[in-house]
DNA sequence: TTTCATT
């Protein structure tokens, strides 16, 4: 049993194919082991590098806390393991804030010296590229919100470090669901599409956007091993089984060019997609040179020396996906068509309404949006009966404004629930009902 | 100039 006053620890960066019975021998060595859990993807059980640990005695925590929080890296990480007391330990993430504008070559200690006078600060991080260089930014974790908000108060915009663009940036940093956002942007950048396929990914479900990442990395892990044409195959069914599992999209899929994807792919049951590639039951593990998995045995204590990196590690495997996927398609454009087009151009719709709360407006449109734009945006969520950007008559620029009807009022409501905040570029959208016709505006 | 992850 554990004792009444247990921490629960957060264990980070450990190597994705380590189960529970490879690190209870890390963490044994502390004291007697209550709960030890590997952290999986809820929807795909994709192992997410981190995992809950609960000592019975309280002692063993702190003792396994000061032996391995940042002072050793597991074989294949690049940055030391984290042991620390997990976040419902302390409740709240309300107290971490992002600094930005941070000259290139100041340290965690030279931010850490400008936040003490705050309160007392927990970590402390300039965040750095694979390379080292430092990303001229940081977070900061004060023990409560009260001295974070006072940094913000006296230092945000105080002062314009050497070697920054502008100056001093202190603010809470982004949530969970933020950073979400933030992702789906840097792929649609990723896929060099702005508009309008990139932006479907912000109205993908959480359940898609793991299958996406689990896809994903598949793709990543193995391409090495298959031909490029196998790899864009791979790719072209992420995207497939993305938005079919997504229930959104009845749109068949028809390869528009040879190649050896035959069209009932789209029909695939996202489960078998990894079987179709060769590569079912394969695990994204770097392989000793006799093809095994590197044994425990090379890591007897379990816990490896600082640095053991791993070639085959540090990339992101959703940029190395897609960074794979910018580079085939392009060579091939011809083949780009094959992912791109899963929504064929209808023909144009006449501006009409739906019934009421059928229809939404739509605001801080990118300039750039014209109606069919605004109709590939939010054709996922329904039947669009009309689609309509609004434009200056004398420049005939659109106003960033504009109006989509669907035919009932449930697809309305998705499209809101979906598309309202989606962050473009600095701006987020704002999406809401129609105002009836007769309604004042009070603004 | 927004991270490596928090059941």
């Amino acid at each position: 049993m554990k004792e009444p006053d247990a921490i629960k620890l957060f264990v980070g960066q450990i190597p994705r194919h380590l189960e529970e019975k490879d690190l209870k021998p890390i963490f044994e060595q502390f004291g007697r082991i209550f709960e030890l859990t590997v952290i999986k993807d809820k929807y795909t059980g994709l192992h997410k590098g981190c995992a809950f640990l609960t000592y019975c005695a309280r002692d063993s925590a702190l003792k396994a806390q000061s032996a391995l929080h940042e002072q050793k890296t597991l074989p294949g990480m690049n940055r030391p393991i984290q042991v620390k007391p997990a976040d419902s330990e302390s409740r709240g993430e309300d107290r971490k804030l992002f600094v930005g504008m941070l000259g290139k070559q100041q340290t965690d200690e030279d931010v850490r010296k400008m936040f003490e006078p705050f309160g007392t600060i927990d970590e402390c991080t300039v965040l750095r590229g694979p390379d080292g260089t430092s990303k001229g930014c940081a977070f900061v974790k004060f023990q409560t919100h009260a001295e974070a908000q006072a940094a913000i108060n006296t230092l945000h915009s105080s002062r314009t470090l050497p070697g920054a663009s502008s100056s001093l940036v202190v603010k809470f940093a982004d949530t969970e669901k933020e950073r979400g956002l933030r992702r789906m942007q840097q792929v649609a950048t990723q896929l060099g599409m702005f508009s309008p396929i990139a932006l479907q990914f912000g109205a993908y479900s959480a359940y898609t956007q793991a299958l996406m990442q689990q896809q994903a990395a598949l793709v990543a892990a193995h391409s090495a091993y298959l031909s490029p044409m196998a790899t864009m195959a791979a790719v072209q069914m992420q995207h497939m089984a993305a938005i079919n599992a997504n229930g959104l999209i009845a749109t068949p899929i028809t390869p528009s060019s040879g190649t050896s994807t035959p069209p009932a792919i789209a029909a695939t049951p996202v489960s078998a997609i990894p079987a179709a590639l060769g590569v079912n039951g394969y695990s994204p593990v770097p392989t000793q040179p006799t093809g095994q998995p590197a044994p425990d045995a090379l890591y007897p204590n379990g816990v490896h020396p600082y640095p053991a990196q791993s070639p085959a590690a540090p990339v992101d495997p959703l940029q190395q996906a897609y960074a794979g996927m910018q580079h085939y398609t392009a060579a091939y454009p011809a083949a780009y068509s094959l992912v791109a087009p899963a929504f064929p151009q209808p023909p144009a719709l006449q501006q009409r309404e739906g019934p009421d709360g059928c229809n939404i407006f739509i605001y801080h449109l990118p300039q750039e949006f014209t109606d069919s734009e605004i109709l590939q945006m939010f054709v996922p969520f329904g039947h669009v009966i009309s689609a309509k950007v609004f434009v200056d008559r004398a420049t005939n620029q659109s106003k960033c404004f504009g109006f989509v009807s669907f035919d009932n009022p449930a697809s309305a409501q998705a499209a809101i629930q979906a598309m309202n905040g989606f962050q473009i570029g600095m701006k987020r959208l704002k999406v809401q009902l129609k105002r009836p016709k007769d309604a004042n505006r009070p603004y």
